[in-house]
DNA sequence: CTGGCTGGTCTAATCGTTTCGTCATCGCGA
DNA sequence: TCGCGATGACGAAACGATTAGACCAGCCAG
């Protein structure tokens, strides 16, 4: 940039004036700083922009499972909404480890990003008290957390599970399974809820033997947890898989037990995503508004940076069963 | 930091020695400012830090869809190990568009990045630009590009694809249908190369006919593509998705056209991926060793940041065959 | 005793911007 | 002609770290 005001034989405050239009500079200036630009190669420095501003126009974006189709998803959009504002995302990926998230959390704040999106893999001390110091916005997605009361963007779980229950009750099933998730997560906690509404709303019990907790969110553990509610004397004639990870599980298990889905056992899960309706049997998913959820985070996030005044606002968005093969009329 | 300064008596010199350990620090000081940071709640502020020691401690990764499973792999791995050595990673996406790619190539610049991971959506004059300024280190992933002669860790695309047609081959289909990508990117012509050595060597015409292109990377266009191979008079016995989002295309348009995959027509593509595994039918797949090409990619970047000098080395790992339920012997 | 080395500390310059306050110039109305 | 408000340009002080170089005390070898 001192070398755009030498060339252009003018000075620093002119060039930065030029080109931020931040202050009126005539309009041969003007001119002559463009040509200086030119003519230097000169490239802002965001760095030495940010340090000044104190602001970096980054926000930071964690996860817990980058290999997560929903995630994926969520992420496009995060980016695209940011992006569009003129705002640079830096991910981080926890892998559903609180320790990694904390590290990583760190990061983010010694690199000065200006706001927070996070889906969290569970209590850190960090985070919250990250929270109450409310140095920057935060965006809860996807999963709360007790005792931080912060924007959010998440999905009725609780609504979504019930509605796919009474899909599968209403094809006559009534032994059905599920295959919860990690019990720390309120998502986790939300669709066993729905679960547990749909089958009491129903008249029938809530039997522990029908309930399979997948420790943690992984296909492995789904596969355990399947072949436990498989083995069963009475075994369940529909399943539902609280994650997608947790139907890759199911689905190998239902295989190696020698049985068929949907013949033998329905199957329904949470997530949607594009292998789903392709392959035989094609599932039956509750499909979350991704696109949707991506872009109420960032824009809720920048308003907050704009104005950080007012109470905590949590929007709920609903998701969408989508019926497919998997789950079919319960014969005999 | 200076109030960390104030708060142990000391020097902002001494402070930064003490947390650094750039100069020999006195344990009693040491202790001090320890003491200190604990007090006022002391974080470095990563951007002052960047600015005057001009690198970010960060790399840029540049890839084209963050939906697809075989970039997801490559991030996370490519995350993993830059974290590990105490580097960030900020992630940009360009959806295949190379304008995409130039605007946030000049944000990664901007942003003072210390190199670059990229998987190229096509030529831009911006890249080369980069690449001949030799002002920061690039490693070319998955794509090769003309005029861009730098490091790069790709797989043997044409071995790969080799030893899935000659699998097919060997099953005794002679027809074998390959539905292409983009012309523009370097694996996808290396893949249809694969195709056609395997044909020729087994003394078979490499037929036009059984050439579907899929312009852009989408599923819709393997779809289309499919679309056009099932609807042949003579259709092939056997077809090949050259990526996996195309093999979404083909698995749909073989269910639509009233047929089944493997009896009717047996089915391999590239990449493999979770699902692939799981529902019927299981998938014959190129395996790409995601892991190894983050890594390997990664080294090689963090090695040209110490030492630039030394020709460009392209790596060239090897692809997997898993053969699976999707390709059969051809019965007739 | 002296000169040089080393370990420990400090002061001050620097990285590349933005921005506040100052100042010259100009046009215009009184 | 004079005074005044705009307008446009500039100088210099930040932002928050790192680090070169100055300084000093203590120690040892010559």
């Amino acid at each position: 940039m001192v070398d755009v005001a030498r060339a252009a034989g003018v000075s620093l405050a002119t060039v930065s004036a030029a080109i931020n239009g931040s202050a009126p500079v005539s309009a041969e200036l003007k001119a002559r700083v463009q040509a200086a630009v030119a003519e230097v190669g000169y490239q802002v420095n965001a760095v030495a922009r940010s340090l000044k501003k104190g602001s970096t126009g980054t926000i930071g974006l964690m996860i817990t499972d980058i290999t997560n189709p929903f995630f994926t998803n969520v992420i496009h959009s995060i980016q695209d909404a940011a992006h569009r504002r003129g705002y640079s995302v830096m991910l981080c990926c926890s892998d559903e480890d609180p320790a990694k998230e904390r590290l990583h959390l760190q990061l983010l704040i010694d690199r000065m990003v200006d706001g927070l999106i996070i889906a969290t893999a569970g209590h850190t001390d960090e985070l919250h008290a990250l929270w109450r110091s409310g140095r920057i916005p935060i965006v809860l997605i996807d999963r709360l957390i007790d005792g931080i009361d912060a924007d959010a963007v998440i999905i009725d779980n609780a609504a979504a599970t019930r509605d796919a229950i009474r899909h599968l009750l209403g094809l006559g099933h009534r032994r059905i399974g599920i295959i919860t998730g990690r019990r720390e997560i309120s998502t986790s906690r939300e669709r066993y809820e729905g679960y547990c509404q749909a089958m009491v709303e129903a008249g029938l019990p809530v039997d522990d033997a029908l309930i399979a907790p997948a420790v943690r969110f992984s296909s492995q553990d789904g596969y355990g947890a399947a072949m436990k509610l498989l083995a069963l004397p009475d075994r369940p004639t529909a399943i539902f898989a609280s994650n997608n990870l947790s139907a890759i599980g199911l689905m190998r298990a239902i295989k190696d037990m020698g049985l068929t889905c949907p013949d033998d056992v329905s199957v329904a899960c949470f997530d949607d995503f594009d292998w789903a309706n392709v392959f035989h049997p094609r599932l039956t998913t509750v499909a979350q508004p991704t696109q949707a959820i991506g872009v109420q985070a960032t824009t809720m996030l920048l308003e907050r940076l704009k104005d950080t005044a007012g109470p905590p606002r949590v929007i709920r968005l609903k998701a969408e069963l989508r019926v497919r093969d998997s789950s079919i009329v319960r014969t005999l």
